[in-house]
DNA sequence: ACAAAAGTGTTCCTCTTACACCCATGA
DNA sequence: TCATGGGTGTAAGAGGAACACTTTTGT
């Protein structure tokens, strides 16, 4: 029913072939003051390759899924939660990116023969809470801060670098900001985040007077308790209003929005 | 040296697998007027999938290139042009992207066997005259007003409105339009080009105001000629002016670089 | 009382907007 | 002389930047 012909092929050095297909997830999380990921480890050893190597998440595609699904289906396994905000970042495709020791490695673990994998980088963006972390601890993974996380194996710091750098540029320009921040937030909470992604400090009275004149979030009047100081009213975030936002001003005012 | 274990796998619905990886690109031109797209044929019949039938460039990818390889191999193919502007957009991994008689097409022309067939999606972007455009003829291939494309085979209409969309959110953050336009350009073919890939109109004497202040363009002195009005100068993009710029404002400044 | 974070206003200034006419050239 | 696009200035308003103190709560 499929491809029943195959061309007699020379034996160039350069042919048409197939690739075993993988996604990798840079998961970030925020504890309200620092950024995180979440590290997994390789979990079988190979020679001198660890069982302890921190890694991220990751997946070969199977056979009849896409790979958002592929991706969604290691984030489940590893959070445990469905419906993840998921953004795919960049194709990791030099045929060299993993070593001959790693392929072997690749190969023994998964089960399958072939002496190519690209993966395509995803970050996904979790609201942490007690639960999740709970439940990452027991599948042996861990939220580490973005800032100092070193070694990961094969080319997973370059997925990492490149999962970041997506964020942060996304962050100012669409509301996933609130993807990170439980359903309801402090205002401080939503500075100390943007803060804490993009790296820079922000004037508080400024960043409230832009954040409430928007209208994206809305006082919900309810306030934290047992604090030791002045109790902060929880807001939500208004997807409605940041559509509509969206729609009426980027399209009509261009020039407004145009940042060289 | 790569794999030579293979774990008995089970007869399950879902396996682990092989796919091959093509490549498609959007190729995108600008006449002075209106943003072009370039689009080739078919090429072989095969049933009641015709010749003529109009896709995007396209091509497998080879055992030892990377992604971005093989689109520059595409488009130094139809264009006869290295150094091309590129970027790669979203995959297309539904299992059921292509339909099976396309996919016997697919394993028939590209002379390979295989199941499934993830696309990545790419745009590019021409600095069009009429070398190209003679170079792009021979080839068979035509360029068309983006707006007026309909009909192409296999989901090449969905990358095709991807890869738009992503020149349209790009054009307005980072310096791509000079990659459309030659080398020296009348700040009137910068605002056409504006116009024509985001869709809307510009005040010329405002456009004319910022694009200057910001000192990403400079004059070079030089003057259309035999031009029935008065003859407009030409100016060149300045890359360094840009970049400093960038630096300068998008990490200090975030506040007013953030559009909610 | 004190520590800790919440919350609030104003001034200055820059940037955006809206808008209309004369200029240089080729036909 | 006419048609075509090139090129220019200003005033009003909006929004960003910089800046410090009082409030509320738990300990």
């Amino acid at each position: 029913m499929y491809c029943h012909i195959r061309k007699a092929m020379t034996n160039t050095k350069s042919i048409e072939t197939s690739s075993a297909l993988s996604v990798d997830c840079a998961v970030f999380g925020f504890d309200g003051k620092r950024l995180k990921v979440l590290l997994i480890k390789r979990k079988y050893q190979y020679d001198d390759l660890l069982a302890d190597d921190p890694k991220l998440p990751g997946a070969m595609i199977l056979e009849n899924e896409t790979l958002p699904e592929a991706a969604n289906r290691v984030l489940e396994e590893f959070t445990g939660l469905g419906n993840i905000y998921l953004k795919q970042t960049k194709i990791f495709s030099n045929p060299h990116r993993v070593s001959e020791k790693e392929m072997e490695w690749i190969c023994r673990f998964h089960g399958i023969n072939t002496r190519r994998v690209v993966t395509v980088g995803y970050y996904a963006l979790v609201k942490l809470n007690q639960g999740i972390i709970n439940y990452t601890t027991r599948k042996g993974a861990r939220w580490v801060d973005v800032d100092s996380v070193r070694n990961l194996i094969m080319d997973h710091m370059e997925i990492l670098a490149d999962a970041l750098a997506a964020l942060q540029a996304e962050i100012t320009h669409t509301p996933v900001a609130f993807e990170l921040l439980p359903k309801k937030f402090t205002i401080h909470q939503l500075q100390s985040l943007f803060e804490a992604v993009v790296g820079i400090s922000i004037d508080n009275r400024n960043f409230r007077k832009k954040i409430l004149s928007s209208g994206i979030i809305s006082p919900t009047g309810e306030f934290e308790k047992n604090v030791s100081h002045k109790p902060a009213q929880f807001y939500i975030f208004n997807k409605t209003v940041f559509h509509k936002a969206m729609n009426d001003k980027f399209k009509l005012n261009f020039i407004n929005n145009w940042t060289y």
